[in-house]
DNA sequence: ATAATGACTGAAT
DNA sequence: AATTCAGCCATTA
């Protein structure tokens, strides 16, 4: 959490600018925010942020997914059943086993894209 | 400074 | 093809 008087963007705040760019209707995986980050293999500190994500950020989290286009955190709860509502509410169809097909909405950001 | 934790991932069985 | 194993990173205790 970004402590007051530090001048440089913490991972934290760097998972939630990356993931304010997702574009609605499409989707991200947890190693792909790493990826745009710096650090391919820090997935799991992403969803480390996300799951530290204040309620009332603007951060649209349900858009990070995991790599086989599934709701992770446990897969079950609440907290995942409002995951794959936001989504399919956005058009993101999920299939019966509870994965998306990531070939059609994942969200690889353009070259006019920079997450400053 | 060490150890434990977790919305992950890819390779090995 | 399904399941298990072991790294990887940043944060927290």
């Amino acid at each position: 959490m970004a402590r007051p008087g530090d001048e440089r963007p913490n991972f934290y705040d760097r998972v939630y600018k990356v993931v304010r760019k997702v574009p609605p209707g499409t989707v991200v995986t947890y190693g792909q925010v790493a990826v745009y980050l710096g650090s391919p293999a820090a997935a799991r500190a992403v969803g480390y942020a996300l799951h530290n994500l204040p309620p009332a950020s603007d951060v649209p989290w349900w858009r990070v997914i995991n790599a086989m286009g599934g709701i992770s955190h446990k897969s079950r709860g609440a907290q995942a059943d409002r995951q794959y509502e936001l989504l399919e509410l956005e058009g993101v169809r999920f299939g019966p086993e509870g994965f998306t097909d990531l070939r059609r909405y994942r969200w690889f950001p353009g070259d006019d894209v920079d997450f400053d």
